[in-house]
Formats: structure tokens, C-alpha cells, sequence
DNA sequence: CCTACCGATCGGTAGG
DNA sequence: CCTACCGATCGGTAGG
């Protein structure tokens, strides 16, 4: 049951995908369409537009980094194992749903209006809340004091190679690269 | 003199900023022409095609960064300071030609064959070079133990960000901003 | 450096 | 789910 994926679902993988690959502007509806084994116009039976894949990727991931953020950001931890859980849910998301994290981190910059406007807002409340526990780990004394949004931009870019560099199905050993990079990000933010 | 910049290059300095801004298959010829000043047939008076806009800021940009790091790696820094310099290398491209590094960085992979493979060598060679100084710097014991390959793309991606974010004039001080930046790095490095 | 224009491809619709 | 087709836009050329 839970094998079978819907051809709407299919769509949006491959889309993702694409996407990833290639970038939202030079992925066509009939590359699209092959991908899926369907003719361009086909696809308008499931989708509503070329658009529509690109929003609601966007903002459904958007929205699981959210969520996860207020989970983290109310358990109670220490601040730097705060930091070090979103850590881990950054590299989880991009080794486990490499299809579509790129949508969050870069093609939502094709989106337009108003969509561009609420996306680029969840991506500031996002980066808000990042901020917020990395300040706080500063002050509480568990974090290197520098400023907080070179820590945070820096700790958010670093992550992004999983995705660009992972590519094909490299078999190295997932795991222990992600214990590597968030190993090396940590050292960099004790004191 | 100096000051005098001939159509040509300004045509290529607008097409790298558009290709960074809205990347290279979402940037039409009429928006480029516009940018500076001119109807789109015009442009080919001075360039060829736009893919060769393209292919002429990738290479020149592999190029500069091959010299660098050759520069560095027949220089007689430890190891862990040509990696310090290597890091400044890039923080200052970022800085201060943050109109055409993405074309390094993500823009290439728009590029046709035989193009393609051939900046993709490039690029190999650079990280190869890279990653030779990290491999030494941690057999000489100056760097952390580490996969040596996580690392590397760990800070080529750290850097990114300063051409993701910096984008608007924003008046951060720049210096400082990249002092902190490469702090960070480092201590993620030194054992 | 422009006007006028080319064939190709784009996202998407009509109609069955 | 397809064939047939739409207007718009693309990179680029001809000719002056």
C-alpha cells in the first residue's frame, strides 16, 4: 500500500529532482513529462503549473525546518546541544530527502510574487530562531562569543555541500561523514 | 584612463551580476541588453553568444584560483597556513569580485560539452591541490585528524555564504565579518 | 547600433 | 491520457 506512489507524487519527486539538478528556470515541462513517462500536456491532469511544483516544494520544506526549529528551540537542552540537534537536522534532511532541500536553500529565488515575499518571510523567522539559540549559547558562556549571524550563515552554508556534492549515490559512508562535518562545526563554535 | 570601461566589458561585467542574481538560464539577452544600454541584436557586435559570456567568466575565475593556489603551495607556509591563506583567498574573491565567483561556484554546470568537462577538470584540480595541503597539514600534525575530503568541502562551502547573503551593499564591515568567518574555520581545524 | 525578423522552444489549453 | 495547437519568448541573424 504504502509502496504504491500516486502519479501526482511522481511528478513532484522527479520535479524536486529536476529541479536540483538542472534549476528551476532550465527544467522543462516536457523533460518533466519524460521523466514521468507522460506527454507535457498530461501533466496538467495532476498539477496545476510549473509553478505550483516549485511553491509547494518550497514551502513544505520550509515548513519542516520550522517546525523542527520549535521543537528544539522548546525542549531543554543546553543552548549548544541545541545548536548541535539542528546541526543533525540539517545533515538528516540532506542526506534522506536530497531531492528537495535545495528548493529551500536556493530555487524559492524563482518563485513570484507574493509567494517570494511569504517564503523569504519563513526563511527570516527561520534564521531568527537560529540566531536567537545561538546568542543565548553565547551568553550563557557554552559558545565561542563572535557575532552570532557569521556563526549562523556560516554553519548554514557549510551544510549545503551534502547536497551539491552527494550527488550521485557516492557510497561513502554517510554516516560517518556527517559525524565528521558536524564534529568539525562544533569544534568551531566551543570556546 | 582606467576609469574608461569599453562595452564589451561591461557587457560582461552585467552578465555576470545577472547570472549570479537570477542565474544563467533565467537571464535573457534583451534583460542583459537592457542592463547596459543597448537593444539585444547589439550585444553580438561585441561578444559571440551568450554562452560564451558564460564560458569566458568561468574560466577566467578557475584560472585565478588555480594560480593562487599554486602561488600558496610552492610558498614556504606551514601547512596550516596556506590553508589560512587559501581561506583569505577566498573570502576576498567573495568580497571583492562577488560579481562573478557563483560562476565558479554553481553557474559552470550550464556550460555545454566539451565545456563542461573540461571546467569540471579544472575544478578537480583545484580541489585536488587544496586537499593535498590539508592531507599534510594533518600527517604533520598541524591539523586535526579528520576525513580529509569532508573538510575541504566543508570550506568551500562555509565560504559561500559571503556571495549568497552579502548580495545588497549591506555596510557590515566587511573585514571584520571575514576575520570572524575565518576564525571559525580555523578552530575548526587546529587540533 | 538599429529595425525587422527567423526557427525553436517555452508553459499551457482545447477537445476528445 | 493523447494530438493538435496557442501566444509568448528565447538566442541569434540579415541588412543597412
Amino acid at each position: 500500500m504504502t509502496a504504491i506512489k500516486t502519479k501526482k507524487q511522481q511528478i513532484y519527486e522527479a520535479a524536486a529532482r529536476l529541479f536540483r539538478d538542472k534549476g528551476y528556470p532550465a527544467t522543462s515541462m516536457r523533460h518533466l513529462a519524460e521523466a514521468v513517462d507522460l506527454k507535457a500536456s498530461s501533466l496538467y491532469n495532476h498539477i496545476g503549473s510549473k509553478e505550483d511544483l516549485l511553491r509547494d516544494i518550497c514551502f513544505e520544506n520550509a515548513h519542516k525546518f520550522l517546525t523542527h526549529l520549535k521543537t528544539v528551540s522548546e525542549s531543554d537542552l543546553s543552548h549548544l546541544e541545541k545548536v548541535k540537534a539542528l546541526i543533525e537536522l540539517h545533515l538528516t534532511m540532506a542526506t534522506e530527502e536530497l531531492t528537495s532541500v535545495t528548493a529551500f536553500n536556493d530555487e524559492w529565488r524563482h518563485l513570484s510574487e507574493p509567494w517570494l515575499s511569504d517564503f523569504v518571510q519563513l526563511r527570516k523567522d527561520y534564521e531568527k530562531g537560529f540566531l536567537k539559540i545561538i546568542q543565548e549559547g553565547i551568553q550563557a558562556g557554552e559558545i565561542q562569543a563572535a557575532d552570532p549571524q557569521t556563526l549562523l550563515y556560516t554553519l548554514l552554508s557549510a551544510m549545503r555541500w551534502l547536497y551539491d556534492w552527494v550527488k550521485p549515490d557516492k557510497p561513502m559512508a554517510t554516516d560517518s561523514v556527517k559525524q565528521e562535518l558536524a564534529g568539525f562545526l562544533v569544534r568551531g563554535l566551543v570556546k
